[in-house]
RNA sequence: GGGCGCGUAGCUCAGUCGGUAGAGCAACUGGCUUUUAACCAGUAGGUCGAAGGUUCGAUCCCUUCCGCGCUCACCA
């Protein structure tokens, strides 16, 4: 958006706190500017209602800051405070000509509507029509794109569920028809009508009854192209939301993919659990955390960066099998596939291991791609994958050496490989490989694949291979060169536990936690059942099963850089 | 942080090889009872992101800045 089409701070100063007037309005006389007080006008506008005695304004008074139309909307006496950039100075008229007239643009009270979705099923087509044809009902929701005839005017209403044609005309219409101009795109209207079709066999309300539900001031969005600039409609996801063709139906099937993985892990037995979201130490895994402070206690605390000790805390109290959908947070940049802070699904099940891991992960996509998609079928970036088990297993290290001509611990090659790709030398070694596997192979793993038997290096809270300690029962799974998930069975030797904690520590690496988490050492003290562990992490899922290419299109109010003050800030704030 | 690109009417965008700007939609006025990007006629609406420089003259050329996007880096 041009800055310019921002209010400036000192809109709000325009007004006078104690008759919440606009001060130009008070030294309004006859014939005089309303700004300025001198006599003459040369853009004194000249139709309009007006509760002002006289808009004109000369062209010497000082452009106020907002343009002229909506200084004019000020000279007139409203609105009651300085609105926000996009409020329309003519819609904002038209709130005092409705309460002139006796109705109150923001009433108390809705309807009681049918979902307009139901209601188009039941009325059939105009060849054949249904049981609700002809019938009287009540629907509510935000008109939008009016196409006025004189006598006759058609809009499309949206709800939640859909959207129906309505159609006013003058001859049914007899007390409200006065009154039509008085509302605009955007407006929440319930309508009461006649069920029917078009000539054209576009089924339409007939409307018998018009009631506002709620004024917008605010305009719709251009309504051939919509909202074309991304981040407005991050930001404004509320408008995004009924204005943008598809927006909705994402989050529809996120929250239908949440609540498939609610059910299934609730058929396995699962109890669905919330752990803390502020941790003394921040663990779990490898990632700079947000940091913030309890003043209360007096102490530092940091954002989760993953919800895993506390969950197999509770592996340790006895729960066996719990997961919870976990909001995590992690302090690094943004990209198509990182927010700053992300959904996950972490669930552990005591007696299982990574292979019953597999199993698990194999189940809920299958579930999630048919609950959302009825198939489990799906294109992403313009490639096709299939979801149904079972997938292909590929070893790590194999795969390593497969894609790099060399074992993935044999460092001089691997620090010659890392030097070509312009990694940085300091980085720790085995860091250094998972960042030379991943130039390669991370990409090219269409999938769906389970990437398994990681080196136990980068594997803090892994169990080895009983046949290969050198190896970790660890697993990523891959669709789309995307890593959806993490698994593996978990470590529960104490010892071994507590040496690698502080391994991590010593590397004094920002994204390892800062000091050994002793209480979750104790815990495996007290004795952990074997256990197994997956992370799912849920955005990208939702990415895979709707096809969004951006993580931006999967969260509802992504994160974005503040807008600068001024731009859209509530005037009493400054207060 | 590096590279590329964008910023013109409320929205989506043209345009000016340097002479202070246009269209469609939205708004407003008039017409129209079966449209659906309705249509027809008219009106109004812009410090061409900001500041500086070159120039008789800058929205256009140059510099800097601001904002945003893409991308690289960073990010199990």
């Amino acid at each position: 958006m041009p800055a310019s089409a921002r209010p400036s701070a000192r809109t709000s100063r325009s007004w006078s706190r104690s008759t919440g007037r606009c001060r130009w309005r008070r030294a309004t006389a006859p014939r005089a500017c309303c700004a300025c007080r001198r006599g003459a006008s040369s853009w004194a506008s000249s139709s309009g209602a007006s509760c002002c005695s006289s808009r004109t304004v000369c062209a010497r008074a000082p452009e106020p800051p907002g343009g002229r139309a909506l200084f004019l909307a000020y000279a007139r006496g409203y609105p009651p405070r300085p609105m926000t950039e996009i409020a329309q100075p003519d819609r904002i008229a038209k709130l005092e000509e409705l309460r002139k007239q006796g109705i109150d643009p923001f009433p108390a009270r809705g309807v009681e509507a049918r979902p307009i979705h139901a209601v188009l099923a039941g009325l059939g087509t105009s060849a054949e029509p249904g049981p609700l044809a002809g019938e009287s009902v009540t629907l509510a929701g935000r008109m939008l794109n009016l196409r006025d005839f004189g006598k006759l005017i058609f809009f499309p209403l949206l709800d939640r569920s859909g959207r129906i044609q309505v159609g006013l005309q003058r001859d049914k219409l007899t007390e409200w028809w006065p009154r039509r101009k008085l509302l605009d795109g955007g407006d929440q209207v319930a309508i009461r009508g006649v069920l029917g079709h078009t000539q054209k066999g576009e089924p339409t309300i007939w409307a018998t009854e018009v009631r506002l539900l709620a004024k917008a001031v605010a305009a719709p969005p251009e309504k051939w192209h919509g909202m074309t600039d991304k981040e407005l409609r991050y930001r404004r996801r509320y408008v995004d939301l009924w204005a943008s063709e598809g927006v909705r139906e994402v989050f529809e099937k996120r929250s239908a993919v949440l609540s498939t993985i609610r059910r299934c892990l609730e058929e396995q037995n699962y109890l669905e659990v919330e752990t803390p979201t502020l941790h003394p130490i921040a663990g779990g895994a490898a990632a700079r955390p947000f940091v913030t402070h309890h003043n209360a206690l007096g102490v530092e605390l940091f954002l989760r960066i993953a919800p895993e000790l506390y969950l197999k805390r509770l592996i340790v109290g006895g729960l066996e099998r719990v997961f919870e959908v976990s909001r995590n947070f992690r302090n690094e940049g943004l990209s198509p596939r990182h927010n700053p802070e992300f959904t996950m699904l972490e669930l552990y099940e005591a007696q299982a291991d990574y292979r019953r891991m597999m199993q698990l992960v194999e189940i809920l996509f299958e579930r999630c791609a048919r609950a959302v998609n009825g198939t489990t079928q799906i294109t992403f970036r313009g490639k096709r994958y299939d979801l149904r088990p079972p997938y292909q297993v590929v070893s790590y290290t194999e795969l390593f050496r497969e894609q790099q001509g060399f074992a993935y611990d044999d460092e001089p090659r691997l620090r010659a490989r890392a030097a070509e790709l312009g990694l940085d030398p300091a980085t720790e070694r085995w860091k250094l490989m998972d960042q030379v596997f991943e130039s390669k192979v991370g990409d090219a793993l269409e999938g769906p694949v389970f990437l398994s038997d990681y080196p136990v290096e980068i594997c803090p809270l892994a169990k080895q291979k009983p046949e290969n300690p050198r190896l970790a029962e660890r697993f990523e799974v891959f669709v789309a060169g995307m890593e959806l998930g993490n698994a593996f069975s978990e470590l529960n030797d104490p010892f071994e536990q507590a040496r690698r904690f502080e391994e991590q520590v010593a590397t004094k690496d920002p994204e390892a936690p800062g000091e050994v988490d002793w209480d979750y050492v104790q815990a495996l003290e007290y004795g952990m059942p074997p256990a197994g562990g997956l992370g799912i992490g849920i955005d990208r899922l939702v990415m895979l099963l709707t096809g969004a290419e951006t993580i931006r299109d999967v969260l509802l109010f992504p994160t974005m850089k503040p807008l600068p003050r001024g731009a859209a800030e509530d005037p009493q704030a400054e207060e």
